[in-house]
DNA sequence: ATCCAAATTGAAAGCGCTTTCAATTTGTCA
DNA sequence: TGACAAATTGAAAGCGCTTTCAATTTGGAT
């Protein structure tokens, strides 16, 4: 198997000192004479040695590589954080282990544990939170994991959960998007989200009916569409949304639960004839690459994702156990309009 | 670490049996009595008994680990890949480990066997082939993976090279998609592609001058600008190419490198107040999830980019040494329109 | 020169598995 | 019933590393 296969035995007899000290300096010890130290290092050099990953695993070392569960990546949301979460391994010298959610986690985050098999050094967690699998379940496998691997949590978070962890403050950031909308003069805000069955859907729903109340409005049920996370839900969700109204109460404004939704659903508005943003003003969230060139381009929240991953990665390696908010804000574009 | 932590030897003792028979049933071995099958399987169900990946490979058999090298993630075409193979790795009990390109081939493929270190049972490679690394080069370190492990191609992949491999007929498609735009009337068709610096864009040149050709249309150097794999680049690719020309020899039309370039292509066009697709029509290919959301609606080429995923993953584990080219088709939508 | 603590090195065990290879059991045919 | 091949099992080595723990060397201090 090993084709290049040059173990700690060669780089030993090569440098005329025995494994444990070939072992010492690889792992960067102390107390190794530098002239000895120099030859070593002259051996690996020569021999072009890498460390045999399994092996320092299976000895109980560090492997160097972590891992991050993200449920998917076709979302691009993902992949940023993902894309920041390498970069940020690399630069410390790690291997990023990626596990889509997908691949383990149809039964929830009980199936965790199980791909923990491989030794990682910690692990990032982007996990939803669903209500139904209860907060004990989560905390009980978060808990044997814990035993295992350091890991920190990321997007959305049990605030109950005393874990490291960078989270979305989701009712703030919805808050604010409802302020925007009514500083733009808006008063029938629709809100196209996700099911409350999540923790990250709850905290929206809170920060939406803050935002409304907080300029007087009066929250109604019929503005407020469950949809999944994809386009097409988001098309789908606005034709239910406008279908069960009269015209005459038609939202000035959406939010959308990201930019997917968002893009389904400003295609869904058109063939309704309503012109964007002027007869609707859509916002979305993620701030995806893609946003700058819808038409009209997307007013969104822009998540800092490649700057998540990156935090991610340094909070797990820093061994800190401390809990932020992650950064976002919000890009104005021509989505929307002032309404009078 | 290993918190769940059994081992061989947990179960070969509640078994009653020796740890070379607990792993015989784990691999499925033949000779094996029935009654001890039993005995040990109901052992490993008991315990929760979850084999564990670093050791097996040190000791030298299946890891149950494919890899997959992509250039990265950001662009929704890989993530479509890496998909389609993780799903195909999970439907026959493999893990996936995916490399993202940016990880460690920086000073390319020649890079590739410093990662193959994690023992894995094989390993699909999404490679690109700038010609100054030269076929010898990439022949050999190629030569070298293959002798630690099995791999396929995909993507774009050197003819030359005898190695299993799924490639895009590049020549093929873009010669395809000319014909596509002459049929509709077109005559002046710019080409916004990759510099010919590698295997995959000279295809693509090749393509375009034989669609060209079969259409009596004279190659036109201006035409042919050319940008990278980003937004922006497209839109300035589309700038440089209207800039420099009489409004007269405009284009009509225009064929992207890839979705991403088309995106930003038609932002730009629209600043020089071009109507899309009336005085310019506008294909791309990939067919990212947006396309269709796009205004106008992006025709392009679907690259059937799951399924190549998941059959690659499928050659891979067959064993077969075989070469054959991806499936394709072109998405008609609205971003063309024929000229008269 | 002598002695003791500190610094440096190495031997050996063990991580959890696969894999010869040998030992034992079983089954079959005479 | 005995003998021999086939089927089944187990002992032990080894994969490449880390990690005690003990042995050796070194450097001052006396």
């Amino acid at each position: 198997m090993s084709s290049g296969g040059n173990t700690i035995y060669d780089i030993a007899s090569a440098a005329g000192v025995s494994i444990t000290t070939v072992s010492r300096v690889l792992r960067g010890e102390p107390n190794v004479a530098q002239r000895t130290r120099t030859k070593v290092e002259n051996a690996i050099e020569q021999l072009q040695y890498q460390p045999n990953a399994a092996a320092r695993g299976m000895a109980g070392g560090k492997t160097g590589t972590l891992g991050i569960v993200l449920p998917q990546l076709l979302n691009p949301h993902y992949a940023m954080i993902y894309t920041g979460a390498v970069s940020a391994a690399i630069e410390s010298g790690q291997n990023l282990q990626l596990f889509s959610r997908h691949d383990i986690l149809g039964k929830g985050a009980s199936a965790l544990p199980a791909l923990m098999n491989p030794h990682l050094d910690g692990i990032v967690l982007y996990l939803e939170y669903p209500q139904r699998e209860g907060l004990e379940q989560l905390e009980k496998t978060l808990n044997e994991i814990h035993r295992s691997m350091p890991f920190v949590l990321i997007g959305t978070v049990a605030p109950e959960l005393p874990y490291p962890a960078i989270s979305y403050n989701m009712a703030a950031i919805m808050k604010s998007t409802v302020s925007y909308l009514t500083g733009l003069g808006h008063r029938r805000i629709a809100f196209i989200g996700g099911a409350a069955d999540s923790t990250n859907e709850l905290r929206r729903d809170i920060g939406y009916q803050q935002g409304l109340r907080e300029a007087g409005i009066i929250y109604r049920d019929d503005y407020r569409i469950p949809c999944s996370d994809t386009l097409e839900a988001g098309s789908s969700a606005l034709r239910q949304l406008l279908d069960h109204l009269p015209r005459s109460e038609w939202p000035s404004a959406v939010i959308a639960l990201n930019d997917l939704v968002a893009t389904g659903l400003m295609a869904s508005a058109r063939t309704y004839g309503l012109r964007l943003p002027d007869d609707l003003s859509v916002i979305g969230c993620d701030n995806l690459f893609y946003a700058p060139y819808l038409t009209p381009s997307l007013t969104t929240i822009d998540l800092h994702q490649q700057q998540l991953g990156i935090n991610a990665i340094r909070l797990l390696l820093s061994g800190d156990s401390r809990r932020e908010n992650a950064a976002w804000h919000l890009i104005e574009r021509n989505s929307c309009r002032p309404y009078f």
